[in-house]
DNA sequence: GGAAAAGCATACGGTAGCGTATGGAAAATA
DNA sequence: TATTTTCCATACGCTACCGTATGCTTTTCC
């Protein structure tokens, strides 16, 4: 019930056939189970975290689910360490070093999260934020993750010549821009939209 | 279990001892069933929306609700339709007339959505869009609604004397900040949030 | 190569939820 | 007042889950 007291540092893959067709496969282990419960939480959010389902996915059963982890909320906790991580990391290598290029970056944060591109990492953010609306702990982790964007984007903002007070209220403009474009249904509201975004990432930025 | 071709106009009130005490309780039409759902829509969002938990806080049970209603699908499309013609009226109501006081009128539009006003307007809010990630039924209820609002607000930027382009970014930008704003959690970054959210507004309406 | 541990399958009990069937009480109607 | 119609309660079958118990198979380690 519990392994992660004791793990081995090195595993090897494995081989076994199961029903029709002989299928490799790894074994697993929690990262793995992790790996495949985000992807289902990009497409049908938490409520489609279910540990029946996921053992599907990953082509066993349930048996090997509770081996890895205690029960559920385990499996929960682990996908928010990982986001929040995943999150701090991307952050600071989208807002480090490049001195004199502060705008370019800021521009860049922008485009990064645009629909189009990185579509999977959009609907993992608001799976986790929905996820915050009725769990402390998924709150709490995206308050840390937004107090940590937002103070990256500030540095930036203050560091290309503006006030304290104005690049906290841009990038809080900034982000709530971002996750709420990604929220909205405004494809036909107009006939160019790449205008459209470029026209509001200006307004955002420059001074 | 067809109840919608012919309906009485009018329904009178009724007494019933259930249990303890004697619970003074009105009949139930599909109306009460949309509020009380709509309730629980702002607080657990759309997966809290079970038969049987609607019915227990109606004080009945299910025969009830499958009186009024073919399924649970029919409730889900009865909460949609009747927040869109909320939302619709909401919006004509605010953003109409006062010739001269467009600017003005874009400020209050951001202030009703103000996370400490209006509370329960925006858990429904977000509950809904976050519904249409994952049903199309509600992603095309939430785009008319959008594009209603965008719209709406466009005509304001207009006659308050910008380009149509401009006031196309400016009316998104506007909806995407409020959105937003909502969906993060920033409250310790500043200290003054009043202060904040003045300026983004300004940014958001000011030439 | 044999014991121990790791990794997983299977079976079970329990809860929650949807929808149906059916009967009973209350209200409307004749 | 008698009869419909409206409205709701109760009981049922079914499925989808969670978590546990137990045993089997593979790997690891001596």
């Amino acid at each position: 019930m519990e392994n992660k007291t004791v793990k081995p540092p090195e595993k090897t893959p494995r081989l076994r056939a199961t029903g029709k067709a002989a299928v490799t496969r790894t074994q697993l282990d929690p990262e793995r189970w992790v790996d495949t419960a985000i992807d289902v939480l990009a497409k049908e959010g938490v409520a489609g975290l279910r540990v029946e389902v996921l053992a599907k996915r990953c082509g066993v059963t349930k048996g090997s689910f509770y081996w890895h982890f205690k029960d559920r909320q385990a499996l929960l906790d682990a996908i928010l360490e990982r986001w929040r991580e995943g999150r701090i990391r991307d952050i600071e290598k989208t807002t480090s070093g490049l001195a004199g290029r502060e705008l370019e970056q800021l521009h860049y944060v922008i485009e990064v999260y645009g629909a189009s591109r990185n579509r999977k990492g959009m609907s993992i953010e608001l799976a986790v934020r929905d996820w915050a609306r009725h769990d402390t702990r998924a709150a709490a982790i995206v308050e840390s993750v937004d107090l940590y964007r937002l103070e990256c984007t500030r540095r930036l903002f203050v560091t290309a010549g503006m006030s304290d007070a104005e690049a906290k209220s841009r990038s809080l403009l900034l982000y709530a821009c971002v996750f709420g474009l990604s929220l909205m249904h405004y494809a036909p509201f107009d006939d160019n939209l790449g205008d459209l975004k470029q026209r509001i990432a200006e307004r955002i930025i420059s001074s």
